[in-house]
DNA sequence: CTTGCACCTGACGTCAACGTCAGGTTCTAG
DNA sequence: CTAGAACCTGACGTTGACGTCAGGTGCAAG
């Protein structure tokens, strides 16, 4: 596959591919004239990049958890386990925190919505 | 309270201050000489803004979102209600994409600390 | 009245994740 | 063989949330 074809079946620009190749998180092979070719499994690749960023996590993050995720989990060395580890603890905070906002949210549009029921959180 | 007070308060920088009040998220009086003053409650309000920074939410959302929640909630307009109600679902379905982040390394977490356990999400 | 720290206003720098434009090349269809 | 679509490599532009530096001012203490 062409670069084209992986942008549009995964969603993102062209543009987006090239950079994920410049931050080394998606390798490519290059036909003789030099143009990239791919993978089907690049498409999977992409989109599972795309998840990562959905979730807000920084490149650097990325760049630490693909390899293990999709080159066999088996090989990932402890001290890489251990970023895992410290990152799944950033991820589960960004959890608490958005918990905290919708809820905010969900305060502020049903005393709106039912101006009479009370402020409880504000006691 | 000076600006310089109210930042180390709420633990953020006195520049930040000055960008939230460039934006329109935090109000000060000025001093005969042209100082910030602050009331008490400003603490609280850079909080509630950082918390908001720190779930994600981008700056005209923060915009939008402030006024209901600590100017009477009473007063929002339904349109604006409505504005509250699509940011509602937009984090939740951030919530959603972390909660799938966090299960992934959760997986690759438990399968290299224990490789003899299947990798069921492979089948 | 002077020291000196906290404060002031611009205004340019930064980093991420691309967008976009310029100028040239490769590949495919007819 | 030729048009033109898709691709290539730079390289500069963009947005958000500030950092940082320059050059000047307010204010409490001695």
């Amino acid at each position: 596959m062409r670069i084209g074809e992986v942008a549009e079946k995964a969603g993102v620009s062209v543009r987006a591919l090239r950079y994920y190749e410049e931050q080394g998180l998606l390798q490519a092979g290059r036909s003789p004239g030099g143009q990239r070719h791919y993978p089907d499994t690049a498409v999977g690749r992409v989109r599972l990049i795309q998840q990562l960023y959905a979730a807000g996590l920084p490149s650097r993050v990325v760049r630490k958890v693909l390899p293990c995720v999709d080159s066999g989990e088996e090989k990932a060395p402890p001290e890489l386990l251990d970023q895992m580890a410290v990152e799944r603890v950033r991820v589960d905070q960004r959890i608490t925190d958005l918990l905290a906002v919708r809820d905010q949210l969900d305060d502020v549009i049903a005393i709106a919505r039912d101006p009479d029921s009370d402020c409880s959180h504000v006691e």
